[in-house]
RNA sequence: GGGCGUGUGGCCUAGCAUGGACAUGGCGGCAGCCUCCUAAGCUGCAAGUCAGGGGUUCAAAUCCCCUCACGCCCGCCA
């Protein structure tokens, strides 16, 4: 399983017996400094108070206390640190091993019997997903990949909002505006050829009045439940997602579910939860609107009113947000939303309405702030977007470049499929190697980097990986730690040692990023590996080299798995 | 005005939850490395008031307070 596991126990124990025995009763937490410092360190400051003794001294006690290990070859104080080293030998091993016999499902972890709902994209059908929110399936779905690695049963799920006046006034754009007065689309996808009619709309119900009355009498009708306008909606929405879904798909990112909005106001569950929320005491009526008033949780000022129907009676988008939160909770133990940083405030509303129905789970959410441009926020309706599908044609026409320039030996085709997974790879990869509350500022010059900390970086060390395995022709990948004693080769074995672990981090904590940082550390460590330690010409050395690079390509293979990169075993 | 978030070498970024050993790495710059497993690589060098100020502590990029800058939100929109 987790090859860094039977050191920690090991260590922990024996920390655990040597407080003991100096008669310290106290919860510890032991630490994985530099690599070229420690395997394993424990900080003894904590524990100066209660001995009253300086850390140096306690680390040295310590240190007597620790009795001979079998997995550890070296303890030692230094600086207040109580330091471990582990058995070289059993580390190559134990590694090794598990590697080499997991394979593909090395970092996986057994089933954790928990269900987990996660909801990512859910972009307003009302054109083509650009780069601003292109965060939100990225972050979506790599979350997806490193929780189902983690061992939780895991559904992703796009909520498609088809009720309010943008999609209302995309469907009256596409019927009553000539093509004609449309600006003619780049691209044929359908996304790309409606979203002119979308921004012409716009601007005649801000020139026209009497567009914006026929706006809301559509609205009117559809809140209503009129079968027509809602069916014209709908199959307007569904084009617009067909090209979303579509773009999504070419950067590895896919939906289990999609559920509409609309659902919640035919099935009349957004009703439901108007009903329940006029009986509880924090209801107030305001000329015949309803709010909480919600002074008791938490939020100050203007926030505190939170309205949740019309004064003519209709519900408000968060109603309807609160009617599908209450529904995904009846089909998973555990919800995560991806979500823009413009929610925040609203997620509080919901979660506090949740609280007074008695629903006692509460969504988890993981808010990401947008990309802008260097002139500043996107925006659909004005039209100052990069869209998702004009970074990718960029990306992988700038690979297919890359790939020409090296490889005189391959087919155009062959080529292609490389190029594909270098440009796509580099997108996800440069979105999701920055954390999430950071904002980013797209450049173009950054966005198609190939070099350095990138997924093309990644992909490479896994071909050349791969390169060598090919040549090697049959050989028996073994494991022989004695015949691995490069400082390079127990450097990479140490990095192999963690992705587990790593993992695990990126779902539990529901923190990606960590995963691009390993993916760099893992090639890096790889490629000078590869620089420095022959391989193929290697003698004696060359069965066990060649389980070493088996195993590491394993891992860069898994590595770029769990992040949604492509694998191409040559580039 | 209030709330939430961000601020780390010229640029980008890790570390911040759980304070601790010389602040991680990349881009760009400079200097090197392809008769040898793909140089999308490797090595070395230069470059930092961790936004500013105060506080807590043996110890602060990390915790607390204040200030500044930027972003987002504060609708009977979605």
């Amino acid at each position: 399983m987790d090859p860094i596991e039977p050191f920690r126990k090991e260590v922990e124990n024996a920390i655990g017996l040597g407080l003991k025995a100096m008669g310290v009763d106290q919860r510890f937490e032991i630490e994985l400094p530099p690599a070229d410092i420690a395997d394993f360190a424990l900080p003894c400051f904590q524990f100066a108070k209660a001995l009253r003794k300086s850390p140096v001294a306690i680390a040295s006690d310590l240190a007597s206390h620790i009795p001979k290990l079998d997995l550890v070859s070296e303890v030692w104080n230094d600086k207040g640190y109580l330091n471990f080293r582990f058995n070289e030998m059993t580390l190559v091993d134990l590694t090794l091993k598990e590697i080499l016999t997991s394979k593909d499902a090395y970092g996986c972890w057994p089933s954790q019997g928990t269900s987990i709902l996660l909801e990512h994209t859910s972009v307003n059908p009302t054109g083509p997903i650009h780069i601003g929110r292109a965060r939100n399936p990225l972050i979506g779905d790599t979350l997806a990949r490193c929780l189902r690695l983690s061992g939780y049963e895991v559904t992703t799920e796009y909520y498609v909002n088809d009720v309010g006046k943008q999609v209302v006034l995309l469907a009256w754009g596409i019927e009553h505006i000539p093509p004609s007065d449309v600006p003619q689309a780049e691209r044929g996808k359908a996304d790309h050829r409606l979203v002119g009619y979308y921004r012409k709309a716009n601007e005649l119900m801000e020139s026209d009045p009497e567009v914006g009355e026929e706006i809301a009498d559509m609205l009117r009708k559809f809140e209503a439940g009129d079968r027509e306008v809602i069916e014209k909606v709908r199959r307007t929405a569904q084009t617009m997602l067909d090209g979303i879904v579509e773009s999504l798909e070419a950067v590895g990112v896919e939906l289990d579910d999609f559920i509409w909005e609309s659902q919640f106001i035919l099935d009349g569950s957004a009703k439901d939860v108007v009903e329940r929320l006029k009986g509880t005491r924090y209801c107030v009526e305001e000329e015949g609107a309803f709010y909480l008033d919600l002074a008791e949780f938490g939020v100050h000022g203007r926030d505190t009113k939170f309205f949740f129907t019309r004064s003519d009676g209709t519900t408000l988008y968060t109603t309807r947000d609160m009617a599908y939160h209450i529904d995904k909770f009846r089909r998973a133990d555990c919800l995560i939303n991806i979500l823009g940083e413009d929610q925040k405030l609203g997620m509080i509303h919901l979660a506090s309405a949740l609280k007074i129905l008695g629903v006692e789970k509460v969504p988890e959410n993981v808010f990401y702030s947008f990309v802008s441009l260097p002139e500043g926020r996107m925006s659909t309706r004005k039209g100052t977007v990069v869209t998702l599908d004009d970074l990718i044609e960029e990306a992988e026409e700038r690979a297919l470049g890359e790939v020409k320039k090296r490889r005189t030996d391959l087919t155009e085709e062959e080529m292609r499929v490389i190029a594909r997974a270098i440009g796509r790879g580099s997108i996800r990869y440069n979105i999701i190697r920055v954390q999430a509350e950071k904002p980013i500022v797209f450049r173009w010059e950054e966005a198609l980097n190939f070099e350095g900390n990138s997924a093309p970086f990644v992909q490479y060390a896994h071909a050349r990986a791969c390169s060598i395995l090919r040549k090697a022709g049959a050989y028996e990948p073994k494991v022989v730690p004695s015949l691995l004693t490069d400082p390079y080769e127990k450097k990479l074995v140490r990095v192999l040692a963690r992705f587990p672990g790593v993992v695990r981090e990126c779902g539990e904590k529901r923190r990606i990023h960590v995963m691009p940082s390993y993916a760099h550390e893992l090639a890096s460590s790889f490629n000078q590996f590869y620089t420095y330690v022959p391989v193929l010409k290697a003698g004696d050395a060359r069965d066990a080299r060649l389980g070493l690079v088996e195993s590491s390509m394993w891992v860069l293979r898994n590595c770029l798995r769990s992040m949604g990169l492509g694998t191409p075993e040559e580039m």
